[in-house]
DNA sequence: TTTAATGTAACATCATTAGTTACATGAAAC
DNA sequence: GTTTCATGTAACTAATGATGTTACATTAAA
């Protein structure tokens, strides 16, 4: 199975979008994702119709954040991306009528619906401004290892 | 992505196999479980090599369980399986030079590591035997709903 | 010796993400 | 207005990995 690493992308995106005053267009972000600028596009078209972010055309186009920072969480942009499975293993069948299958999906649902609660729980404690607070702080700590 | 079930899989084979005295072949567990011999006997190898159940050949042949039901873990099957990705969303790049990335994937990893532990924990509180008496529980409820 | 079972390699199928090409559309610069 | 630079989007390709299938060797009991 190919992991979906949109999540990844668009938090990796938005964060050097927001250390910029000017739109960045997506050959740049492609190029600081090591992607293609169509996947950029497809994706980040996805914040756009949510209005997180927006793209400007023709001559000094390019994508801009137009969402608040501190009020963007993870579990904010899970949703926006389609909300994609977030479990590699998983039932065979989700509707079984065998009760042998039954009493294993219900054990397994159990523990996976747990983890996942958990998961989103996480994910709706990170900001945006985290993250760009959290990448201020390792750019100040390079910075200052760098000199000594 | 295409989800690994083959614990799903393994749990349903298992359960049927408790509930019989003789051995069963992988042509009995197949229908079962609605999938391919060959897919049994190939993921019900990886059992085998792990020592929790036996395969006998020939005339009278088939699966038996050799562990004790109430030893195995779920987590010890997801590990007999070699411990396949749990997730289907993760980062782009293990080991990134940008500071963006990085502190991108630390706060993702951070989420992903406790759902991981959460989920891991609960598969180890869970036993084969556990699975079984919750079976017997749903046996016995349907037939006593059904005389009413 | 026949028959019924596993063991296993090799290949086909399917699903899904990511990458790529091609072209239409829109907006600013000249 | 025409050129240029950018997004918008459809369609196709590649890569990956689980699952399904075929084929055949091996083993053990009848």
């Amino acid at each position: 199975m190919k992991r979906d690493s949109r999540l990844s992308a668009v938090l990796h995106a938005l964060l050097h979008m927001a250390e910029r005053i000017e739109p960045m267009t997506s050959d740049e972000l492609a190029q600081c994702l090591g992607t293609h600028p169509v996947v950029v596009r497809r994706t980040l078209g996805l914040l756009r119709e949510a209005g997180l972010v927006a793209a400007g055309r023709g001559h000094a186009g390019g994508w801009r954040i137009t969402a608040d920072l501190s009020s963007v969480t993870l579990r904010q942009l899970h949703e926006v991306l389609g909300e994609p499975a977030l479990f590699a293993v998983g039932n065979r069948d989700e509707n079984p009528g065998c009760l042998v299958e039954q009493a294993v999906n219900a054990a397994l649902d159990d523990a996976f619906e747990a983890a996942e609660a958990l998961l989103l729980e996480r994910f709706a404690a990170v900001t945006l401004a985290d993250l760009a607070a959290d990448f201020a702080r390792r750019h100040q700590a390079r910075r200052s290892g760098g000199k000594r």
